[in-house]
RNA sequence: GCCGCUAUGGUGCAACGGUUAGCACGUAGCCCUUUCAAGGCUAAAAUACGGGUUCGAUUCCCGUUAGCGGUACCA
């Protein structure tokens, strides 16, 4: 037994299971999430075991991907990662163990002969066959000189294999169906046998590693007899499988680029709060059995559990996922917000180290505040809020436009920047009472001046109502920018 | 083709034999209003189809259809 086996025994523990070969789906990202939640309400182990067998396909920097991904959405891990690829021995002793036992043998026929293709004759123009169920070679019979083996492993003839399945129950399948399966790739030069196949190093790593729970997607649904006989050729007993449904497109095919982004550090780089989406993804193919759905964290992770996981597909739906975002946008703690802006913001290069602490930090904390309700993504605090951190910011033209086009408007400014200069308090209702009264002298109703001085001042049609947004720009800055909106007049 | 899984409004989920089939997103309208959001109210919108079982089916069984998954010396 690895490392890995000798760890906490007796309580659940689960794996994720990525392979590097691309970056962090959401479908990926939900399972490691569902993971996840199992193994802290559990109080179990969370085990993060990277799959790369493949060396053809295995890309290692997809890999920094991954962890971010996974550290993006707060997925952490008790042992690992593990790398499949160093864990080689494990697989080869599995697969002898097996040919030494009867379950296994070894198989000289050429690749070829198996992979299953286009077979017009037997069901139609291009209708996929596959051709063969039971090697030829099963009874230890046929030596190819010259040529090396594969090791496959020899599916019981008849019978079925069942297993249980914590969230589409117990399961069947006839062993005719299954074919008798590689195990161990065949070797190349020196070597006996070739790297290990997928069925072989997960049922292998599962029992080392002694996964309780195997909770993957539903894609794997007919791999899992495979793995059934594998651990019980193996001498081990089967952990309990939870298959997840599959995250589909809006029409309903299986998600991919095609629908828009799937990679997660695409909804990261977009300013999604990470908790924002781990809430909508773990309600997509989960649910608490009610009626609420804005979970926090702690709430998911005290309501979750494998059986309100849905066998249904469900379709990723991005409208939603924004609207959870907006949510958490507006009722998180403003404290758990402030790092997230701060982050966006040094990013942008508009931070200010003044807002780190004292007085400036309480104005940020106020001016975030003031700005949230209107904030769809993170990047919006320094693209659509600018004006509030930064004196360098455009004039909207359609905005100007639209509430500019009043001839009394510079009039009115002027006036109200004169106004404005002169108070001695600066607050929200001596700005209402002075505004209200510049444009009751103007003889304009309020609405055309306020309009005409939020585009003035933050350089847009939209904002916060504009008193607020006053106190939050200081006196100062307020004049200053109702004077330089004059000169757009000459 | 074969094997398997699934099937509640456009979308995500509730209702685990008895409800006027509930909630949320989205959509439409109204209210609020200082812009835009938010918020409040209202509306349209679903049990895929056909057979059973049952006093009674969204719920259990069978079939059909559709979608998805698998059918590799990929994972």
């Amino acid at each position: 037994m690895t490392d890995a086996g000798k760890a906490q025994a007796g309580s659940v523990r689960v794996r994720f299971a990525p392979s590097p070969t691309g970056y962090l789906h959401v479908g990926g990202a939900r399972t490691a999430l569902f993971n996840w939640l199992f193994a802290r309400k559990e109080r179990g182990a969370m085990i993060l075991r990277i799959e790369d067998t493949d060396a053809e396909r295995n890309k290692p920097e997809l890999l920094t991907g991954i962890l971010e991904g996974l550290k993006w959405l707060g997925v952490d891990w008790d042992e690992g990662p593990y790398y499949q690829s160093e864990r080689t021995e494990l697989y080869q002793a599995a697969g002898k163990k097996l040919l030494a036992n009867g379950s296994a043998f070894l198989c000289y026929c050429p690749p070829e002969k198996y992979v299953g293709g286009d077979h017009a004759e037997e069901g139609g123009e291009g209708t996929k066959v596959r051709r063969i169920v039971r090697c030829s070679c099963r009874d230890g019979k046929p030596s190819t000189p010259g040529t090396k083996p594969a090791v496959r492993f020899k599916v019981p003839v008849g019978g079925t294999t069942k297993f249980f399945d914590a969230v589409f129950g117990e399961r069947e399948f006839s062993n005719e169906e299954i074919e008798d399966f590689v195990l161990l790739r065949s070797g190349k030069d020196g070597e006996e046998f070739g790297q290990a196949m997928y069925q072989m190093s997960v049922v292998a790593d599962d029992i080392d590693m002694r996964i309780t729970h195997v909770i993957r997607g539903a894609d794997h649904i007919s791999n899992t007899p495979k793995q059934v006989l594998l651990y019980r050729s193996l001498g081990a007993e089967p952990p309990i499988f939870a298959h997840v449904p599959l995250i589909l497109g809006p029409d309903k095919s299986r998600l991919s680029k095609r629908h828009g982004a799937t990679d997660v550090n695409m909804y990261k780089r977009e300013g999604f709060l990470p908790e924002a989406f781990r809430n909508f993804l773990a309600l997509l193919g989960w649910s608490p059995g009610g009626d609420e759905e804005f979970l926090r964290t702690s709430q998911l992770l005290e309501k979750f559990s494998l059986q309100g996981v849905s066998r249904t597909n469900g379709v990723f739906d991005r409208a939603k996922l924004e609207w959870f975002n907006t949510q958490y946008l507006q009722k998180l703690p403003i404290g758990d917000l402030l790092p997230e802006v701060e982050a966006q913001l040094k990013e942008d290069g508009l931070w200010k180290e003044e807002w780190a602490a004292g007085a400036g930090h309480g104005w940020f904390l106020k001016t975030v505040d003031l700005l949230r309700p209107r904030i769809r993504l993170l990047p919006d605090f320094s693209s659509w809020s600018r004006a509030f951190f930064s004196d360098e910011f455009a004039i909207d033209p359609a905005a100007k436009a639209k509430f500019w086009k009043d001839e009394k408007v510079p009039g009115l400014l002027a006036k109200l920047a004169d106004a404005l200069a002169a108070l001695p308090e600066w607050n929200h209702d001596a700005c209402d009472h002075a505004a209200r009264k510049v444009a009751e002298e103007g003889g304009v109703k309020a609405g055309l001046l306020i309009n005409a001085t939020r585009v003035a001042i933050v350089g847009q049609a939209v904002a916060p109502p504009l008193f607020d947004t006053m106190v939050a720009l200081g006196q100062e800055r307020v004049v200053g920018r109702l004077r330089d909106a004059l000169t757009e007049w000459k």
